[in-house]
DNA sequence: GAACGTAACACTAACGGTTAGGGTTTAACA
DNA sequence: TGTTAAACCCTAACCGTTAGTGTTACGTTC
């Protein structure tokens, strides 16, 4: 797809880490394998690992930008005059069924046992969290505050996380947005500084 | 008031180490001073610091169990009937409060400066929110799902966060509480696995 | 198509947080 | 008073990460 040969090979050097490196880290474990041994059997030196990642957690989490991606495309692609929160819980779904599917069972597992790995994938959930607030603050057809966009993005994102940890993720998904809807409709009605008239500027 | 002599000395180590690294933090910058620039600052060593303090970021959330304590303590503390969502909101009001107080200013400066402090506080909050969960959970006079529990507990993490950030911190704990008291009403009922008993103690 | 600019990569050496290992003091208690 | 163990010290490392400095080879321009 990219034209030129020299994003070909640049991409090419980026899965070549990403793979081995996840291919050492489920074979001996996250902690067992350091950044030097992930660079030796990739062939290539350790510097050029952090060209392509920002940290050791980082090659875990390759395809995070998908994730955000997906959840602010769920806000900005849809149809004018659309509700917001069908597209977010669909999405939502969508995301918990890919986490919780069998192929991905291996590295949850893995981040798990790995506090360091919790902890970057909750920074990195709190990131998605900033771009779907800015996206859900960005739409014209709302009218809440600024401060009740970025409480039901961190509410949409909470309902992610809990779910992907139940017993029941698609249940716990459902279960989640019901109280979500709740929370959205009296969103800027009685105590936010806005009105709750639309189109209302400030 | 502690009984042992041993455990003064101890506190008073401790407190030495956290009051020198703040005082170092605030007068050349959190990432221009190295653990050991503060253990030698507090005459200590540096192993010592690492068995009071898990971690260097540690030393700036010195006090992070009150935050925890206070908030279960809402929940746990409360009179039997009384109603979940009034005392955390109380409780949060307190704690945007004390974060956005004048003479907090300068460190909350210092930790938004800070990639590795924000990004600590960030998983501080996750552990909050458990025990919360937890504390939520553990209620008899609640029949809640232990998804919404754990949903609810996020959403009041948030709240003080969103809030503490926001322009007029304490209008918008009382418009993130206004839709969390939507959420909380909504537990429970339609899609949840428990029976939508809307309960004995109001 | 030869020359140039630069992006990608390599190598070395270091920095800084963190921990293991092993030893010393001293409070607590029988 | 003697014993135990907690708190502390010191040294030496480990490991993620980065700065500094070249080197290669792709893309571009004349």
């Amino acid at each position: 797809m990219p034209p030129g040969r020299r994003e070909r090979k640049k991409a090419a050097t980026r899965q070549k880490i990403a793979d081995t490196a996840l291919r050492l880290f489920l074979e001996h474990g996250y902690d067992a394998v350091g950044i030097r041994d992930v660079a030796n059997e990739a062939d290539v030196a350790v510097t050029t690992v952090f060209s392509h990642f920002a940290a050791k957690e980082a090659l875990v989490f390759e395809q995070d930008q998908d994730f955000e991606r997906r959840l602010t495309g769920a806000v900005t692609g849809r149809a004018p005059g659309e509700p917001l929160l069908p597209g977010l819980r669909r999405e939502t779904h969508a995301l918990v069924r890919h986490c919780t599917g069998s192929g991905a069972a291996p590295i949850w597992r893995m981040i798990d046992a790995s506090p360091a790995l919790r902890e970057y994938e909750d920074s990195m959930r709190l990131r998605h969290a900033e771009s779907l607030a800015a996206a859900i603050a960005a739409d014209p057809g709302l009218s809440q505050t600024a401060t009740a966009a970025r409480a039901l993005a961190r509410f949409v994102i909470d309902a992610y996380s809990v779910a992907r940890e139940a017993d029941d993720p698609e249940a716990a998904v459902d279960e989640i947005f019901h109280m979500i809807e709740a929370a959205w409709e009296v969103a800027g009605a009685a105590p936010g500084p806005r009105g709750a008239v639309p189109a209302d500027g400030r």
